[in-house]
DNA sequence: TCCATATTTCAATAATCCTTGAATCATTGA
DNA sequence: TCAATGATTCAAGGATTATTGAAATATGGA
């Protein structure tokens, strides 16, 4: 992820409606949600909801694909870590003591990591 | 970090001469840097970089502290580590394709981490 | 083909954000 | 006190982003 991307995708998540949607589509994992499914779960009209996925999609955080009358929507986990990565290390200079609270989460959630951790 | 601040944070980090902002004050320490001086660098007007320096505030990612004539401004390493764990954490769930490659920065990061990795 | 469903696009409006330059405020030293 | 320095505030304008509802597009089934 570069820079420019990082900035498109920052302000992708500097509304309400969008973070909200990357939340849900974060948990839907690969099976993802369709477009009139997060219109519904996130109370906003159709037309609404297909301006924010598309500014969604141009930040690259999630991705489309059509399914008979559906457009299925999905979390791009890459450029999720792609951004977490940026702001780590890009942004933050991989300064000690914004990373450190961040591992301490990477461990709980990487099974590996934990392991090797305790 | 609550929403309400992630909201503000991720908007204050889309825009580009504020990205530039947090970067120099990370780099610069704890002492800091004047607004002058962040100006100077960053190649913007005194009006206007006083205009991003305040949203920046308001994002509490960075803090200022008069000294003599200048007003020095620091990076909120705290805010910005807390912003890094709601990406990781609250906006994806801790999902581990997403962490994982944060775990792999802040490895390389804090030193303890590095060592037990190892 | 025709209709219903699912979604997007478009145009208009409202709201927010960014930039600029002039004016103002705070601090220090002569 | 006065002038100089460092910075902020303010108002105006331009640019971008968000919301709304109506119209258009794509798909699948009767």
């Amino acid at each position: 992820m570069d820079q420019r991307q990082a900035l498109i995708a920052f302000g992708a998540l500097s509304q309400e409606t969008r973070l909200h949607i990357v939340r849900m589509l974060v948990v839907s994992g690969p099976d993802g949600m369709a477009a009139g499914a997060i219109a519904e779960k996130a109370e906003v009209s159709p037309s609404n909801i297909s301006f924010h996925l598309k500014e969604l999609e141009r930040s690259g955080l999630i991705a489309q694909q059509r399914e008979s009358r559906s457009i299925i929507y999905t979390a791009n986990y890459e450029a999720l870590g792609g951004l977490v990565r940026f702001l780590m290390e890009d942004c933050c200079s991989g300064h000690p003591e914004i990373c450190a609270p961040a591992a301490e989460v990477a461990a709980c959630c990487t099974p590996k990591m934990k392991e090797k951790l305790q």
